[in-house]
RNA sequence: GGGAGCAUAGCUCAGUUGGUUUAGAGCAUCUGCCUUACAAGCAGAGGGUCGGGGGUUCGACUCCCUCUGCUCCCACCA
């Protein structure tokens, strides 16, 4: 059978993926294995994948099929997320494309067509992980909207709220006038604004009427001065001691607002006089509510000016600033402007420049739940990888703030309170329980009376239950509800793989809530994700249009080039510089994967053929190998160092494997194999695939399938990992003199030119094993081993050690003998310069007395071998030099 | 402004409680090879003194201080 040159992705993957699918390979029940469970972190139902997603999906891929393969009942729980403003957002921007206006729409038309667009574009990055080789759980995909899901979401508010924990409260928000809508922090960009800082003169009041004497203020927005409540000095600034107390008149409108003290103000910026605006600015907000100031809000939802602001109604705030600043001037009020660059917040969708805009919104109080979410932290119960976070964690948790859960939108989780006519507010599981709660306060009230609010809530509202709910959705709100055998089974689950950047977003809530209603931790280790960058380091976006597309990625590299790609250069925690040639390097193994299977396949077992000597040696040094790699993989990913268990098992098999073992192996061209080397070769490649599975599972498993003769439905994916053995390490030593016995003579044969085809002699003086001389004469094309004792006995030819062990290779007139005294002479040097530190230390009474024995000891050695190479190497320059 | 982290070969990174040869890997580079598994390959080679300075120690890439540069988080001074 002819198998081709190149490994193919495209023709396998697909099949295999069906296969695992048809074969429920994917699918966990509860039994009594002990589980592995990871709840996917979902992506928005809207998006599509990125290299982000690849990363994190790869790493969970690995780590669940890895699990599978160690005897776990393993359980990945895939799903999306509702992702309201972005969702929202989307749909707007779609509606809007064909001419309809969200705000002439009811809610109820809105979210039909929002439904209609989540089931047309909904779960494509689903389809798309498929592609990846994810193996989840697909029975049990869910969708933070689904019905049950839903319904977790408003238990647990009405919980909250019944234990007095979520309360409403006046808030300043990001409202986006061009939207119109409050966005949350992360969608707000801050950028460098040039723009000018205008110096105002406020006179001060005598009785209502200006007087002459006054304070300069600075302002960046003098269209605002109509809603100044006060004028604020710092306490201790001398300058102003004599206006403590005094009022003062906002100019245009001379309005009379107290002068106050707060050390909020800086005495060194500006005039060290602030004017203090509550309505538009969260600083001002604040510094309002330590001195009763009152609240004008003169701007509208366009941010325009309302009738509050007196003058220039209805204008635009920028137009209204220019305006106004001809206003001042006129009237002798302005003083002088500056230029000015200061941070303006710019919405992220419509670019508009942020409003900060006082609302009345729903909180969670957070104090207390951050406690225990803290500690289960701090004390390892869940271990943050890498470790660092913990630091940025516990800030976070130290300080956290009361958490604002509702959101201006109409997509997600309606809030569950219903307004009776006199304002009155209950909560409720559902508006027959609002109406019922209701009658308690007004038996007349009928349900048309009830009105619901209109906000949804934070889509991490519904994220944070997300490792109970997809379990048993009945649970959260319930604290005291026997979980059902699901939940029970999976929960806690193992590992949770995510980005540091929603560490507290999503992570602490998580742990708060599954603490809450499970009264234990919702997963053992969170493993944190770098962000994928460009070479350059730049964040991968679709406005610089650095990212690949990762659909295009696979089908040109195939998935398990990309996987292995990606995790070769990521390490927990560290960003990944993305350059497509790691990829490159993933397709390439592969192909090195592909071609070692057509080799051992092409081989013919030749009955008669007895094992040779160099197979027997080869089949001992790898066995033992395999073992130790073995625990140093298992050691890798026990502490989660992923890319460096995958770049072990890319040199075992690259290097070990193709380059050593199955060179030394391979019968002569046209030659046969026998049977016991064949087998012992079959064998190691099914131990490899096995270990390489996690990281390439469409690859191994083709190989896998065609390797031997399989059992009907049999696959890689529900086999084992190998297991290792106790290794013997005088194997692999003796080996590794061999090794470079042979590298030392294609060394000579590279610097002397000597083809590979013309066989030479080689000398020994030393320890190489007398069983491997098959193997040195196999691999480096030797004639004739030798023993020597004395160089001297040797003429013409280039020497090389390998530890204290001589190696001479007799060169007949090919030799240019200074040249081999300079190389020797180097060595010397370099061996004379090691040496000399390491007697330094012997000769340290401190570092005897001090060092523990083993380190003393190996000194020691250090010293003897050294002692023993130079005079090895001074007997050589001199037996060279006299010829 | 506050906090955290990083700085090791051209690039991306290891270096596991300071002590196995005066630092390792992969990629890239250079040299020689189309050798009948693989040029997406084979064989060989070169390359860093661990950001600068100081300190602790018998011993520092590893611990402490300091300077420089970069990154991230938080707050963003009217």
């Amino acid at each position: 059978m002819e198998i081709s040159a190149k490994y193919s992705p495209a023709e396998t993957e697909g099949k295999w993926y069906k296969y695992w699918m048809e074969k429920g390979f994917f699918h966990s029940e509860p039994d009594e294995r002990e589980p592995y469970t990871i709840v996917i972190p979902p992506p928005n139902v809207t998006g599509v994948l990125h290299m982000g997603h690849m990363l994190n999906n790869t790493i969970q891929d690995v780590l669940v099929r890895r699990a599978r393969m160690t005897g776990k009942n393993a359980c990945w729980v895939p799903g999306t997320d509702h992702a309201s403003i972005a969702t929202e957002a989307k749909v707007v921007s779609k509606l809007k494309a064909e001419g309809i206006e969200k705000e002439s729409l009811t809610r109820s038309e809105f979210l039909a067509h929002a439904w209609e667009w989540k089931e047309k574009h909904g779960g494509i990055i689903l389809e798309q992980l498929k592609k990846l080789g994810a193996s989840c759980d697909w029975e049990r995909t869910k969708f933070t909207m689904d019905q049950p899901m839903s319904q977790a979401v408003i238990n647990t508010f009405v919980y909250y709220y019944n234990k007095g924990l979520i309360y409403r409260g006046i808030r300043m928000v990001n409202w986006d006038p061009v939207g119109q809508t409050a966005v949350s922090d992360e969608e707000v960009i801050h950028r460098e604004t040039k723009s000018k800082l205008y110096y105002l003169k406020y006179y001060i009041s005598e009785n209502g009427k200006p007087g002459s004497d006054f304070v300069t203020i600075a302002t960046t927005r003098p269209e605002t001065i109509m809603a100044d409540t006060a004028i604020c000095i710092h306490p201790q600034d001398t300058r102003f001691t004599h206006l403590q107390g005094k009022k003062v008149l906002i100019p245009l409108v001379n309005r009379e607002i107290p002068i106050v003290l707060d050390e909020y103000v800086s005495m060194d910026f500006g005039t060290g006089c602030l004017k203090v605006t509550p309505a538009h600015d969260i600083n001002d907000y604040e510094i309002g509510l330590r001195h009763n100031l009152p609240v004008i809000d003169i701007l509208d939802n366009f941010a325009r000016l309302n009738d509050k602001a007196q003058i220039l109604i209805g204008e635009e705030r920028f137009a209204a600033r220019k305006k106004i600043v001809s206003m001042l001037n006129e009237q002798r009020h302005l003083v002088k402007e500056e230029d000015y660059i200061s941070q303006v917040g710019y919405s992220e969708r419509t670019d508009a420049v942020i409003e900060p805009k006082l609302s009345l919104q729903w909180f969670l109080k957070m104090d207390k739940a951050a406690i225990p979410a803290l500690e289960v932290v701090m004390n390892n119960k869940i271990k943050l990888i890498p470790e660092k976070y913990k630091n940025t964690y516990r800030h976070w948790m130290e300080n956290v703030k009361d958490w604002c859960i509702s959101r201006q939108l109409w997509w997600g989780q309606q809030i569950p309170a219903w307004y009776l006519p006199d304002g009155k507010v209950v909560v409720a599981r559902s508006p027959e329980d609002a109406l019922e709660e209701a009658r308690k306060i007004d038996p007349n009230v009928c349900i048309d009376d009830l009105k619901q609010d209109e906000d949804v809530l934070d889509t991490w509202f519904s994220s944070w239950l997300w490792p109970v709910s997809v379990f048993d959705p009945g649970k959260p709100g319930f604290p005291g509800k026997t979980p059902n055998e699901e939940l029970a089974y999976y929960y806690p689950t193992n590992d949770l793989v995510t980005a540091p950047e929603i560490l507290f977003f999503w992570v602490a809530r998580m742990i708060m809530a599954g603490g809450e209603f499970c009264s234990d931790v919702p997963f053992r280790n969170v493993y944190l994700t770098g962000i994928v960058r460009d070479k350059q380091g730049r964040k991968m976006s679709k406005s610089l249009g650095n990212s690949p597309d990762p659909v295009k990625l696979i089908e040109e590299y195939g998935a398990d080039g990309v996987r292995v790609g990606m995790l070769l250069c990521s390490s927990a925690g560290n960003d990944i510089l993305f350059d497509e040639t790691q990829v490159e390097q993933g397709r390439n193994f592969a192909n090195k994967i592909w071609n070692a299977y057509r080799l051992v396949k092409g081989w013919n077992i030749g009955e008669s053929e007895s094992q040779p000597e160099h197979s027997i040696k080869a089949i001992e040094w790898f066995d033992n190998l395999l073992s130790e790699s073995i625990e140093t993989i298992n050691d890798h990913f026990a502490k989660f160092r992923l890319s460096d268990a995958l770049m072990h098992i890319y040199k075992l098999f690259w290097d070990d494997f193709c380059a050593w073992y199955l060179e030394i192996v391979k019968p002569v061209y046209g030659g046969e194999i026998d049977k016991a080397t064949l087998e012992s070769t079959i064998l190691f490649f099914d131990k490899l695939l096995r270990l390489l599975h996690p990281f390439m599972p469409f690859l191994t498993e083709e190989l896998w399938q065609n390797l031997t003769e399989r059992e009907k439905g049999e696959s890689i994916m529900v086999s084992s990992q190998p297991d290792s053995k106790s290794f013997n390490g005088t194997v692999l030593e003796k080996f590794a003199l061999a090794k470079d016995a042979i590298a030392g003579v294609r060394n000579i044969r590279q610097s002397k030119g000597i083809s590979p085809k013309e066989s030479l002699d080689l000398h020994v003086k030393g320890n190489l094993d007398a069983g491997l001389y098959t193997t040195v004469r196999k691999m480096a094309n030797i004639g004739n081993i030798y023993l020597f004792s004395q160089s001297s006995d040797l003429v013409s030819g280039a020497s090389f050690m390998s530890g204290t062990t001589e190696f001479f290779v007799p060169l007949e007139g090919l030799t240019d003998i200074s040249e081999e005294i300079k190389k020797a002479e180097a060595e010397l040097d370099h061996l004379h310069g090691f040496l000399k530190s390491v007697n330094a230390k012997l000769g340290n009474e401190k570092f005897v007395a001090n060092a523990p024995g083993h380190v003393v000891e190996m000194e020691k050695k250090k010293q003897s071998d050294a002692q023993t190479k130079i005079s090895a190497l001074e007997k050589l320059i001199q037996d060279l030099k006299k010829q």
